[in-house]
DNA sequence: GTGTTTTGGTACGGGAACGTACCTAAATCG
DNA sequence: CGATTTAGGTACGTTCCCGTACCAAAACAC
C-alpha cells in the first residue's frame, strides 16, 4: 500500500499525535473497510489488532451467558478499539462491533502498538487519555441508565451518533435501537414519537433526520454533554457542537 | 515516620509490585486514616493524592448537577483512588468517598507516583492492570443495572463488600444500601428480606451477617465472579473466595 | 428512666417500561 | 406484477419499582 493513501486520517486520535509518533505507527496502519455487523473486537479472545475507524459508529458492549449483550459505550473516528491491550489486558473483555454507518479504519497489530508506546511516552499519554474520555463516557452511561426516562437516553445515544457520523441523516431502526439501548422495540417507537413531536429529529423509514440539535440537546439534558466536554479538554474539540463549552 | 511501618501494606496492589517499584514509592508513602465518610477523589478537582486503602469499601460515584450521586463502582484494599491521573486526567471525574468499615489507607503525591511510573515500566503496567479491571466493573455494573432486579443487584453489591472486608459481618443500613444502588429504602428491605428467606444473610439493625456466601452467588448469578475472575487474571488472587477459577 | 433519633417494617396508589401480539405500510424479491 | 419480508404503529394486561407515608422497635442522650 502506497505512503499516501495513509498520509491523512479522519481518526481524531491520528490527526492528534505528532510527525514524530506518526513516523512510528504508519508503517504498521494498515486501512480496512468497515461493514455493518463486523466486528473489531471478539469477547473473551486474545486482541489482534486495534482500530481508529474514519467513520461509522462502533458499539463495545458486554456479551452475556445467555446470548444477549449490553451496550457500554460507542466508538468512532474519534477513538479506537482495542484498547484494553494498553492496559495490560491481552484477552478483550468487550465485544466491539460496527453498528451504524460505514467506512474505514485503520488497523495495526498490537505487538505493533505496544512497542511503539514502549518508545513514545507522548503517545503512550494521548492514547490513555483516549481510555480516560471512554471510562468517562461508561460512567455517563451508567448514570443515565440508572435515572433517565428512556427518551432521555434515546436522545444522548442519537446525539452521540450524530457527533460520529457525516450529515444529518442516520440509518438507523427501532428495533436496532432498542437493543442498543437495552428496552423494548416498541419504547423506542413511542420515545421517538415524543422527540418528533418537540420537532428535534424526523423518522423516515430505516432513517432518522436530525433536525433541531439544540432541542435534542436540551431534552437529553445534563445525560449528554460531560463526556464530550473531557474529550475537548484530553484531546480535540469533537463533535458537531464543534467545541464544547468548558465548565457545564 | 519510620520505614518499618511502611514495610508491609495489606493492600494488595502494594503487595504485588517487585522490590525495586517498592523502593521507587516507599519514601513518598504516607499512611492516613480512613474514617467514614472520608473524601478520597473530590469531583472536578486536581486529583493531588492517590490512595491505596488497607481496608474499608470506598464508593466511586458521579455527582450530577442536582446535587445526587450515582455510584459507579466500588474500590478497597484490592486497588487505589485516583488513577484517571495515570490516563492523563488530572481532574477527578469522579467523587471516591469511604463508604464502609475503616482502616488505613497509603496515600501518594500525585507528581511523585508518576514520576515513579515513568522510571518503571513494570509499576505503570501494574497500575494500569487495575484501571483495567475497574473498568470491567464499571461495565458488568452497567449490564447488571440494565437487566437485572434489585436483589441480584443487590447480592452483587453484598458480595463486592464482603470481599473487601474482614470476616462476615458488615455494617449497613437499608438507607445507605438504597443509595449505593440508586433505589428506595423500601425496595432494599424488601429485597433484602428476600435473601434472608434463602438464608443467605441474616439481617441485624444496622448489620449485615452473610452466612452462606455460596447461595448469594448463586442469587447474583453472572452479574458476580466476571469482574472478580479477571482481576485474579490480571494481578492477584481475591476475595473471600480465595480463587476465582479460570474461565467462567 | 424518659425523650429523642435512627433504623427498619409495611402499606397504598401510581407510573414507567415490559412481553406479547396483531396489523399496516413500505421495501424487496422472483 | 404479485408475493414475501422488513419496519413501524398501536394495544392490553402485567410487573417492577417508585414516592410517600406511617408506625414500631432499637439505640442513644441526658
Amino acid at each position: 500500500m502506497p505512503a499516501s493513501a495513509l498520509s491523512t486520517s479522519r481518526n481524531l486520535l491520528l490527526q492528534t499525535i505528532s510527525a514524530e509518533d506518526w513516523a512510528l505507527v504508519e508503517p504498521y496502519l494498515d486501512r480496512m473497510p468497515l461493514e455493518l455487523g463486523q466486528v473489531l473486537a471478539v469477547p473473551n479472545e486474545p486482541i489482534e489488532h486495534l482500530c481508529f475507524p474514519e467513520g461509522a459508529v462502533t458499539s463495545v458492549g458486554e456479551t452475556l451467558n445467555d446470548g444477549s449483550r449490553v451496550e457500554i459505550g460507542v466508538v468512532g473516528l474519534e477513538g479506537m478499539t482495542g484498547w484494553p491491550v494498553l492496559l495490560g489486558c491481552k484477552i478483550s473483555p468487550h465485544e466491539a462491533m460496527v453498528q451504524v454507518g460505514g467506512g474505514s479504519a485503520l488497523r495495526i497489530e498490537t505487538g505493533h502498538l505496544l512497542e511503539a508506546c514502549r518508545r513514545s511516552e507522548s503517545l503512550r499519554t494521548l492514547l490513555l487519555r483516549f481510555v480516560q474520555t471512554f471510562s468517562i463516557q461508561m460512567g455517563r452511561t451508567l448514570a443515565s441508565n440508572l435515572r433517565d426516562p428512556v427518551e432521555r437516553r434515546l436522545s444522548r445515544w442519537l446525539l452521540m451518533c450524530h457527533d460520529r457520523l457525516d450529515g444529518d441523516e442516520m440509518e438507523l431502526t427501532h428495533k436496532f435501537i432498542s437493543i442498543m439501548l437495552g428496552v423494548r422495540r416498541a419504547t423506542v417507537t413511542d420515545s421517538l414519537h415524543i422527540l418528533e413531536g418537540t420537532g428535534a429529529i424526523r423518522g423516515q423509514r430505516g432513517r432518522i433526520l436530525v433536525r433541531d440539535r439544540k432541542k435534542l440537546e436540551a431534552f437529553a439534558g445534563e445525560a449528554y454533554g460531560f463526556a464530550e466536554d473531557h474529550y475537548g479538554r484530553l484531546i480535540a474539540p469533537f463533535g458537531k457542537n464543534g467545541t464544547f463549552t468548558p465548565g457545564s
